[in-house]
DNA sequence: ACTATTAAGGTCAAAGAAAGTCAAAGTCAA
DNA sequence: TTGACTTTGACTTTCTTTGACCTTAATAGT
């Protein structure tokens, strides 16, 4: 079996009824015997949004890695959304993903406001060839912290 | 946990409906057991002006720091926010505005969950240099959208 | 009053502790 | 035998901790 195999599972084990879970870098690949970039590689490979992951990192002294888990009631359809966006989005396409969430009922009036503010082009002032992606990763990764 | 994040909340929960306190930077330190100066570090980074507190100091015998935090209407708070952040921000900064926002109980839970997720270095995957100016840039008009 | 001593707090840079990035090298199945 | 996925490591960035040295204020002794 290979190796980010083994700590993707390592990793996964350690959810255990919790939603999220907190880990050292360094010690997780001292554990394995490995170099920490390679947990890195783990982590994008196999905890994106797409698979219902969210991840947030600090560096310096005390620093780490948290990794949520989407909490699956109630998220069959948003889940479906993040599927369904693939690496780039537009604007337009982000809205009409948000009316549909909302005329579902699945968020709320405030909550697609936020995203729909947080995905704008007014807002996104980066070259535009970045643009798109960057949106697509706003997204999803709300998405995924919508309760 | 990171000292400086004990300190800081040590230092929260001496407020407890005042509005000001006093405390000895040496004092604080042995409780803590850490050099004084790291006292400094934990005021600098963490209660700093923009962040809705002020801090005076005294030296010499009887000295001591007092932080006072700032008077302002709920809803006033949001721009006041709004107005400190500059054309940059940084992520740590944003993380604090966000809990200092959360404690003045000026947005919920799960506001403060979009705003940080949206403004989080993992998910602003655009180079280095255009990061800051893009998360002042979402961070801000989110905000406007609370008012 | 004047000075020395002591009791605070301030500054800054170096060292330490994590995590991130990126590209080269390796593996393996189609 | 090429192309996708994985492993590795050198280098970078971010944040925290520590300590040596500086400044300011109060006060005790003259």
């Amino acid at each position: 079996m290979r190796m980010s195999d083994m700590i993707e599972e390592f990793i996964k084990e350690l959810f255990d009824e919790k939603d999220y879970i907190e880990i050292q870098r360094n010690d997780l690949a001292e554990q394995f015997n490995c170099v920490p970039s390679q947990i890195n590689y783990v982590i994008s490979t196999r905890f994106k949004p797409a698979q219902g992951y969210y991840v947030e990192s600090k560096r310096g002294g005390g620093g780490h890695i948290t990794i949520k888990k989407m909490n699956i009631k109630k998220s069959d359809y948003i889940m479906h959304v993040i599927e369904s966006v693939d690496k780039e989005i537009t604007s337009q396409e982000v809205d009409i993903f948000i009316s549909n969430l909302l005329s579902y009922d699945v968020i709320t009036e405030e909550q697609a406001k936020l995203l729909k503010v947080a995905t704008s082009d007014n807002v996104l002032i980066v070259p535009s060839g970045y643009r798109d992606l960057l949106r697509a990763s706003i997204f999803k990764n709300m998405l995924i912290n919508l309760v």
